[in-house]
DNA sequence: GGGCCATGAGCAT
DNA sequence: TGCTCCTGGCCCG
């Protein structure tokens, strides 16, 4: 269940496990192995994420030791997770990068946790030799094996080898990334202008912005004091770019932290005045240091109906919009 | 063991 | 607007 910033995590640790060498593709479920077999023991020379896309791109057969290899010759794993989706990590514990964004993790599409260090791990460190990953668990869909790693698949939306043309089709047809540097702004302001959808239902349209999600949505929606029922043509465009600019600054810290958290500081801290989140509900991506805020205060509106709004206290609204949920506040969004 | 839920999206109606 | 697909965790009994 990840937003952007998740899937832009998976494409930078996809690069940092395997970029630049061959990768045994397999489908353990058997339901992706047509697009396995073509795609096993080939290098994984790109990992790159447009919103919530993932693409990992494959030099054409051949032995290509350290050649750059352009976008256009390379043949691509699309991936999007949908709802279920999520990929699971391992590794022998000699890779540092796996590492730096803390520790082997598995699920990283929909709770990003680290594993724990089981016995069985410390002896893998010690081993010399190949990496030998445990069996999948569950339904893997796709498994990549590398020399220190293995990721695997479970319950994507889309799975499927593509030709650049058809990775590029995709990509044009998203709208701007907050994440990715090469997004025009103007593209979303002008388009979310001139639509008389309702904003609320515009931001979780990935043709109109890419990458923002059930989260992003209702906590920018919320930052930015607009009614998620407004019509973009009343939206006026300078908020709309400051909406924008909002989440360029809410996504990016998504990506470097592995977390979500939109509350600014002046407003955490009152949980107990303002009641407690349910804790089953507050599962979301973590990286390892999940007390830098508290989970309870990361949103101000997400998964918080009932409970007082942090800002003014009316309690936070919940209803259906588009067969989602939709989170605000009723007061401080108007 | 059953039911419900989820940070998604394509497609039919 | 409603159905469908994809999967697993957690609550309840």
């Amino acid at each position: 269940m990840p937003e952007g910033h998740t899937v832009h995590r998976l494409a930078r640790t996809f690069g940092d496990l395997f970029g630049g060498a061959p990768v045994a593709v397999t489908s353990p479920q058997g339901r992706f192995a047509p697009g396995a077999a073509l795609l096993d023991g080939r290098v994984l020379v790109h990992a790159q994420a447009f919103g919530k896309q993932m693409f990992l791109g494959f030099a054409p057969r051949g032995p290509m030791p350290g050649e750059r290899v352009a976008e256009a010759e390379s043949d691509w794993l699309r991936v999007h997770l949908g709802l279920y989706g999520s990929w699971t990590f391992a590794g022998d514990g000699s890779v540092a990068v796996v590492h730096a964004i803390g520790a082997p993790r598995r699920r990283v599409g929909e709770t990003e946790t680290s594993l724990p260090d089981t016995p069985d791990d410390e002896a893998q460190d010690d081993v010399d030799g190949p990496f030998v990953p445990a069996a999948p668990r569950g339904q893997v869909r796709v498994r990549i094996l590398g020399e220190h790693a293995v990721a695997d698949l479970t319950g994507p939306t889309a799975c499927e080898v593509v030709t650049d043309a058809e990775r590029l089709a995709v990509v044009t047809r998203l709208g701007p990334d907050p994440i990715r540097d090469d997004a025009d702004p103007q593209r979303f302001v002008d388009r979310a202008h001139r639509s008389r959808t309702a904003i609320g239902l515009q931001l979780m349209n990935q043709d109109v912005i890419a990458g923002v999600g059930n989260i992003y949505r209702a906590e920018a929606l919320f930052r930015a004091g607009l009614d998620p029922s407004r019509p973009g043509t009343a939206v006026p465009k300078e908020t709309l770019r400051a909406l924008w600019d909002d989440l360029v600054g809410l996504m990016r810290d998504g990506v470097r932290t592995g977390r979500i958290v939109t509350t600014r500081p002046e407003h955490r801290g009152r949980g107990h005045e303002l009641g407690h989140m349910d804790a089953r509900r507050v599962r979301q991506n973590t990286d390892g240091d999940p007390n830098v805020v508290s989970r309870d205060e990361s949103f101000y509106v997400y998964h918080r109906d009932g409970l007082a709004c942090r800002v003014c206290g009316t309690p936070v609204q919940v209803r259906d919009a588009a067969g989602r949920n939709l989170f605000w506040c009723p007061t401080c969004q108007s």
